[in-house]
DNA sequence: ATTATTTTCGCAATCGTTTGCGGTTCCGAA
DNA sequence: TTCGGAACCGCAAACGATTGCGAAAATAAT
């Protein structure tokens, strides 16, 4: 008998459904006989309770959203499996919506997440996102909300961030310590923060040794950061190395090393911000810098759990990074 | 105002619950100027309908589970991807859960699907699942369920696959016409029913051409392929061609080829089952038959969709495959 | 003016669960 | 015998929305 409820275990049993409910949350009120026949019952009955309607009464639904771009990319998986394998721990399932960089539908996916009452909401916003008033209404219909990767500039917001600022020196300062004259840098959409602040990092590192010649070059997709490579590999004074900002970047610089058969680390050493995928799947390995997609979601949980329980104050969190020697640098 | 609900517009009206519900459903009872007040404080208010609420009423939560063993997986995320954008069109959501590869995690996902009283879950079983007692109950609580890619072998079940024989017979058939005589063939998981099926049509191809050499090989993870190629490549004799099922073999493969320095397709020729993603990041792009996670999302939602309709019979149905052609063969 | 018919709306039940409050029953103590 | 207090359980409201049915008001027909 699928779908029993507390009702047909009143019925049969010939007391009231509240009773039914008491005995099997082993309430004090309720006789020990009493608690073993409804339990009895339940178990033959196959009785699972109600989620909807236990939501309903404790408005609570044990749901977070999470926003993404798209499912469909190595970091943001991490992050989502990282994120998964947390909040179940504490009974939560994810209800994940894509938004594809639309910030019409991420004001749509908001509205969802509204109606369907999630306990909280992680997001990651579009590219193309300007404006956040649509995320005021969270906060009005009291969802918290716990941005990360690409946050706004907002410090009414909490924030979980990778530490791209230490990231980017890390690199920039191996690339110095490797003693390269002649760097290839490219980043990626500079519309983005999180291209400035590593950005800016990475050129502040660069300008304290003036005897470096760093070229800076940005690329939205793999292949744009292809064809920029090709362009610099082909000049008679080719670069000493190249750092990639992004798997996306390192992908698309590393399909050109490919066609033109140049040797790594002899004739030009490389190395990313990456997650660590793929680094790994090159010979020779690249040396990268871990950003890492999980670390995120475990810390993004961290602060989730802070806001339901209350906290007031917005922040701005970090996860750490850590250098990962490859063989291509 | 956020969180207005029904009653709070009706007693500001001082009209009733029922005709504020009525009203803001266009039904034809209410009057045009009660409407028309009712909207309108609806609007000021930004009322939004309590999903759960109506939910319990309905008994119809409009959301799917997709349960899959690990997110972190490209074949996976274009799997979700695909339904994720199908599902939104028809208004539902998705409730995603991992396995781990788990069969007893897979049983407590499928409790809290039910519990849940979702409209439907898309299923991609565990590695280590041999038992599918638990998807009975599924039935009973009158949940549709739609296998995908690892699916029991159970006529009594819904089941949408790769074209798997199809699949390894173009693969085999490209690799006879470019005159290949020396094939080290990389396949995985023995256990998997996918493997089997992608071997023998691979093999029947084959043996009607008694004047190629084929290695069969099996690799669990992409290191494995990767010691397998570099045992292969070391020989007097090296393989004239590879063919690859996977792309977790594909990489492991390229990047012994990488190591190596082997050139493609001079030396030898590669040909890989993929989804399309990583044969484009190498250069030459690999040469691959399509199978396509994406398309079979599409697929999984339709027949969902025909389930929803009250189908009955139950089938197994395939999405084609696409030869296309890289410059690696 | 009276009856018939619309138009317009409210009552109350329902989905399944939880919980404050009050009401029996029963036992032992005064 | 009577009172106090456990021990045990049910009533009814609540969460928010939907809907069959009946009722009042307004209009039309006779």
């Amino acid at each position: 008998m699928a779908n029993a409820t507390l009702k047909k275990i009143a019925q049969v049993l010939d007391i009231s459904v509240s009773t039914v409910s008491r005995a099997l949350k082993n309430h004090p009120d309720i006789s020990a006989s009493t608690k073993q026949k409804v339990m009895e019952l339940a178990e033959t009955l196959e009785y699972e309770p109600n989620a909807v309607a236990v939501n309903l009464r404790s408005k609570n639904t044990k749901v977070f959203g999470v926003m993404i771009p798209s499912i469909t990319n190595n970091f943001y998986d991490s992050f989502v499996n990282a994120v998964e394998e947390e909040v179940k721990k504490a009974g939560y399932s994810l209800m994940i919506l894509q938004s594809g960089d639309d910030p019409a539908i991420e004001i749509e996916n908001l509205k969802i997440y509204r109606q369907n009452r999630v306990s909280g909401v992680f997001v990651c916003l579009s590219k193309e996102t300007t404006n956040i008033d649509a995320f005021h209404k969270m906060k009005e219909a009291n969802i918290p909300l716990v941005f990360f990767d690409k946050v706004p500039d907002n410090d009414a917001y909490d924030r979980v961030c990778l530490a791209d600022k230490e990231a980017a020196e890390m690199a920039a300062e191996a690339l110095l310590q490797k003693k390269k004259k002649n760097i290839l840098a490219v980043f990626g959409n500079t519309q983005l923060s999180i291209t400035k602040r590593r950005l800016d990092a990475f050129k502040k590192i660069m300008q304290q040794n003036t005897s470096v010649d760093v070229a800076y070059e940005f690329a939205g997709k793999s292949e744009e950061a292809e064809s920029i490579a090709q362009r610099y590999f082909q000049l008679k004074k080719m670069p000493d190395a190249v750092f990639c900002m992004s798997d996306e970047i390192l992908v698309g610089v590393m399909k050109c090393i490919q066609r033109l058969h140049i040797n790594v680390p002899a004739q030009t050493g490389i190395i990313a911000l990456s997650d660590g995928y793929f680094p790994g799947i090159y010979y020779p390995e690249i040396t990268y810098v871990e950003t890492s997609g999980y670390r995120l979601g475990k810390l993004a949980c961290e602060r989730m759990m802070e806001c339901l329980k209350g906290k007031e104050e917005t922040t701005e969190l970090f996860v750490s990074s850590r250098f990962a020697e490859g063989g291509s640098l």
